[in-house]
DNA sequence: ACTCTGACTCCTT
DNA sequence: GAAGGAGCCAGAG
């Protein structure tokens, strides 16, 4: 359903520079409990023009859910690095980098 | 209605 | 840490 995406872009594109959020989060605060796998396919689906920070999104755990066969892992690890996301080993510190969004903010993805 | 798919997540080897 | 498997459920054809 194309409402579900949308309600996922907007959710993707409130997350703050220098934070992170996971797939399962994005889907929360979409109001789409358990529907983490709908939100890679809305990312996938993704125009360009919409200018979503895709990258601030990665796999639970802190882990970059692209392929590392994908030249796309790479393009978000240094979009990351580039607003000062620094990554431990493979993975980002979610204690630091994970975005804790306000009540008005998710009020916001459930709606207003 | 049914099958296949997945930039997921969690648990077990 | 890597691999495999089960659970998950809407979207697409």
């Amino acid at each position: 359903m194309k409402n579900h995406y949308e309600k996922i872009w907007h959710t993707i594109s409130l997350i703050p520079l220098g934070r992170v959020a996971t797939y399962g989060q994005i889907a929360d605060l979409s109001g789409l409990p358990k529907r983490a796998r709908l939100v890679s396919k809305a990312l996938s689906l993704a125009a360009p023009e919409l200018q979503l920070p895709w990258f601030r999104v990665i796999a639970a755990g802190g882990r970059i859910a692209i392929p590392k066969s994908s030249p796309g892992h790479r393009r978000q690890i240094e979009k990351l690095a580039s607003e000062g996301v620094i990554l431990s080993g493979a993975r980002v510190d979610m204690k630091r980098y994970q975005w804790q969004p306000s009540l008005a903010e998710i009020l916001q993805g459930l709606d207003g």
